[in-house]
RNA sequence: GGGCAGGUUCCAGAGCGGCCAAAUGGGGCGGACUGUAAAUCCGCUGUCUUUCGACUUCAGAGGUUCGAAUCCUCUCCUGCCCA
C-alpha cells in the first residue's frame, strides 16, 4: 500500500492537461475481493480524506444549522460543499476574492468541494434557458438574470478557490428520452473541454491548487453512460464524478448505471456519486466501487424531524419519544447522538426551537460519518460485503 | 345579593336559523424530501362504511320552526365588575 508517488502517469506531455496541474492525489489502500468497495486517501492542499467518504453539504458556505467546530468535532467531516451558483449570487464573487476564498471566509481549514451550478440549471428548470454557450439564469433571489458560461463557472470557482471543483454539466430530468439524453450528454462534454481548457488558462489564487472532477452523464442509457466514462476517462481527470442520478429513478436502476460507470471509470481515481443518497444507498454504492459522496439528506431531513440512526429511522416528532430520554443513538461515536436524549430533540423540535435543527443536523452528519467510517474499516478488514447486508435492513427499519 | 360576558368537536377559537360534522390555529397520525429556491411541503384527524351514504354531536332539559350550534324558557357551570 505504497501511497507516496500518488500523482502517478504521464506529466510528461507539455500541453496542460489537468493531471499535470493537480496536486490532488488519490492512493488506494483497499480492494475489497468480496465486491468493488474500495478504501483509499486522497490529499488535497487542505488535507487528506480517508475514503469511502461523506461530504456534508454547505450550499452558501454553510452546513445548514452546524457550525464549522461542530463539522470539525462533532461531525468529523473531512470535508464539505459549497455551491458556485449560491455563492455568486451571494455573497458574490468580490466578496469571496477579498476574503482570499471560501475557507479564509468561512473559517474551515480543510478541503472544500464546489459543485458548479450545474444541478441549479435542472433543480432551477423552470427559471432557466439552455444554450451551446452556456445556461442563462434567472436568480431565485431576486429574479435577476445571469449568463452561466463552462469559462465563467472556472472563472468563479477559482474565486472560490475550493480544492475540489466540479464541471459544469446538465443534469438532465428523468424520464429523459434517448435523443434529449444523448444531446445532453454530449454538450455536458463540451462544456467539459471548455471548462478545462478554461482552467488551464487561469492560475491558482490563493497559493494551492484547485482541482477539476469531471462528470458523467447519460441519463438512464447504458451505452450513453458507458461511452460517457470513456470520454470523461480520456481527460485523465483526478478524480471523476457520476452525475444525474437519483433524480427519480428506481433504485435499483441507479445501482445498474453506478455499477456500469465505476467499471467504465479509471480504478486508480477516487469516483465521486453526486447527490447521494440514503444511508443504504451509500453502503450498496460504496460496494459497486463510489469513494465520495454528498447528499442534502442528513441535513435536510434532519431539520424536517427524520433521523437516521444506527437501529434504523426515526420520525422524531412522534409522541412515542416524549418521555424516551435514551440518547439519540448510542451506537455510534457522535457526542451529540449520545449526549442529548430523543424525547429533549422531541422537545425542541416541537418547541421550534433552533437548537433543534443543530442537535439533529449535527446527529445525522455525524452518524453518516459513523456510517463511512465503518464501511471503510469493514473494507479493510475484509467483511464489508457480510456486514454491508447485514446493516441494510437495520438502517432501513422505522422505529 | 346585583350587573355584564360566556359555555362549540383533544386544546384555543370562529360560526349566531338551512350552503355545518362545523372556519382557522395548535395538538395527534401518516407521507414526501437524494450535486439545498425547503427550520419546508402534502394528506388524514366525531362514529360506522371500500364508496354512495347512514348515524350521534356544539353545557343540560324543554320549547318555537318544514329546518336549531344558531331563536325562546328554565337549570347548571365559568369569568369580570358592583355590593
Amino acid at each position: 500500500m505504497a501511497c507516496e508517488s500518488s500523482t502517478t502517469g504521464d506529466n510528461s506531455i507539455a500541453a496542460p492537461t489537468f493531471a499535470a496541474m493537480s496536486a490532488l492525489s488519490f492512493c488506494l489502500q483497499h480492494q475489497d475481493t468480496s465486491s468493488k468497495a474500495r478504501a483509499g486517501i486522497i490529499t488535497t492542499d487542505h488535507g487528506s480524506i480517508q475514503t469511502p467518504i461523506f461530504m456534508p453539504v454547505g450550499t452558501v458556505g454553510s452546513v445548514k444549522a452546524v457550525s464549522q467546530q461542530q463539522l470539525q468535532d462533532e461531525v468529523k467531516a473531512t470535508i464539505i460543499l459549497g455551491n458556485t451558483y449560491h455563492l455568486y449570487l451571494r455573497p458574490g464573487t468580490e466578496v469571496l476574492q477579498a476574503a482570499g476564498g471560501l475557507h479564509r471566509f468561512n473559517g474551515w481549514d480543510h478541503p472544500i468541494l464546489t459543485d458548479s451550478g450545474g444541478y441549479q440549471v435542472f433543480s432551477l428548470a423552470g427559471n432557466r434557458k439552455l444554450t451551446e454557450e452556456g445556461a442563462l439564469f434567472q436568480s431565485h433571489i431576486d429574479g435577476s438574470k445571469h449568463m452561466f458560461t463552462p469559462e465563467s463557472v472556472m472563472d468563479i470557482q477559482r474565486v472560490i478557490g475550493a480544492d475540489i471543483i466540479m464541471a459544469f454539466d446538465e443534469c438532465p430530468p428523468y424520464p429523459s428520452n434517448y435523443e434529449y439524453a444523448r444531446k445532453s450528454m454530449e454538450l455536458t462534454h463540451r462544456w467539459l473541454s471548455r471548462c478545462v481548457n478554461r482552467l488551464a488558462e487561469t492560475p491558482d489564487l490563493y497559493g494551492y491548487s484547485q482541482n477539476l472532477f469531471p462528470i458523467v452523464q447519460g441519463s438512464t442509457f447504458a451505452d450513453l453512460r458507458k461511452a460517457s466514462c470513456e470520454y470523461i476517462s480520456s481527460k485523465g481527470a483526478v478524480g471523476n464524478a457520476i452525475g444525474g442520478l437519483s433524480v427519480g429513478e428506481p433504485e435499483e436502476m441507479m445501482y445498474e448505471l453506478t455499477a456500469l460507470c465505476c467499471e467504465n471509470l479509471p480504478e486508480d481515481k477516487p469516483r465521486y456519486l453526486m447527490g447521494v443518497g440514503t444511508p443504504w444507498n451509500i453502503l450498496e454504492n460504496i460496494s459497486l466501487g463510489v469513494d465520495m459522496f454528498d447528499c442534502v439528506m442528513p441535513t435536510r431531513n434532519g431539520r424536517n424531524a427524520m433521523l437516521f440512526t444506527s437501529k434504523g429511522v426515526i420520525n422524531i416528532d412522534n409522541k412515542k419519544w416524549e418521555q424516551d430520554f435514551s440518547p439519540i443513538d448510542d451506537g455510534i461515536d457522535c457526542n451529540f447522538s449520545n449526549y442529548y436524549s430523543k424525547a429533549y430533540l422531541r422537545h425542541l423540535v416541537k418547541a421550534k426551537e433552533i437548537l433543534g435543527l443543530t442537535i439533529a443536523s449535527v446527529h445525522n452528519l455525524g452518524f453518516y460519518l459513523w456510517l463511512v467510517k465503518q464501511a471503510r474499516e469493514h473494507i479493510i478488514a475484509g467483511d464489508f460485503q457480510r456486514w454491508k447486508n447485514e446493516m441494510i435492513p437495520v438502517l432501513k427499519t422505522r422505529c
